[in-house]
DNA sequence: ACCGCTATTTATAACTA
DNA sequence: TTAGTTATAAATAGCGG
């Protein structure tokens, strides 16, 4: 919809694609917002550029909530077909706790308050921690990687 | 762009927001896959339906891999925050471990070998476990679920 | 890189079958 | 109800600042 068609295909000229990624984006922005409010849904868009930023466009307070709802779907989705399978919790978890990790310790734990027998209320305590403690991992890695990153410049302006 | 010009707020009369519901999220879809290709980006697209149904576009091979690539950016900001304002790693994982929890011989275990002090291969499979574990523990809560609801039933059809 | 302009293309609201 | 058709609104490609 422009004075030419254009064909869908990569833009070669590097400042012609991002006038267009610029123009574009925001179309599917606001066309997004236009359909949560119209149709009264949920949407999440997520647009990661070329170098790596990344846009995001989402109706509820936090992007985080739909992500978690969406891959709450998933998820049950993924638990049915390991019930159809027969496909045992035990097993899998069994598979987790092999090949001799840092987490062998926490692992043996959990064997004892086997993980299946667990009511609901704990299973939610377990997630929430583990979520936490995964958040966490996840920071404290990439804190370690800046570091050395910026070791490495460190070292590299002598 | 048709007939007459709407106005951008939730459509009252049910069935037309539903045929719009449908041609838009298309649409959207469609605009969100030209974009992608035109501009060379990633794109993630998540619209959840009132009903709970949730429909995708990802340009990726799984969806999952542009949530991880967006997360990973959050949790860079997060932790930058966190730097900042001079928020400890260690405080942090206190606080998680503290309010009697399931979880508190896990907490005491990653106490003595501390997270701060894993390097960073340790901290990758560190993290590889705790997803792991978490999407197991997600799973098997899912399962609960569904059996109390499948029993709640069998109760109410005697 | 970002505006405004506008000729065109594209999306779509209402309609139709 | 789910697809096509069509008239019209909306998005946007290229261009000039």
């Amino acid at each position: 919809m422009g004075r030419v068609k254009v064909e869908v295909k990569r833009i070669q000229e590097k400042k012609r694609r991002q006038v267009t990624f610029s123009k574009r984006k925001n179309g599917l922005m606001k066309k997004a917002g236009d359909l949560a409010v119209l149709c009264d849904v949920d949407v999440a868009l997520i647009i990661i550029s070329s170098t790596g930023l990344p846009y995001q466009f989402s109706t509820a307070q936090s992007l985080r909530q739909i992500l978690d709802r969406y891959l709450l779907h998933v998820e049950e989705e993924a638990a049915i077909c390991n019930i159809v399978n027969g496909a045992k919790t035990h097993d899998v978890l069994k598979d987790i706790g092999e090949g001799g990790s840092l987490l062998e310790m926490v692992e043996r734990q959990l064997e004892d308050q086997h993980i299946e027998l667990l009511n609901i209320t704990q299973l939610i305590e377990l997630e929430k921690q583990l979520y936490s403690l995964l958040r966490e991992t996840r920071n404290r890695k990439t804190q370690v990687l800046k570091e050395t990153v910026a070791a490495k410049n460190k070292k590299a302006r002598k």
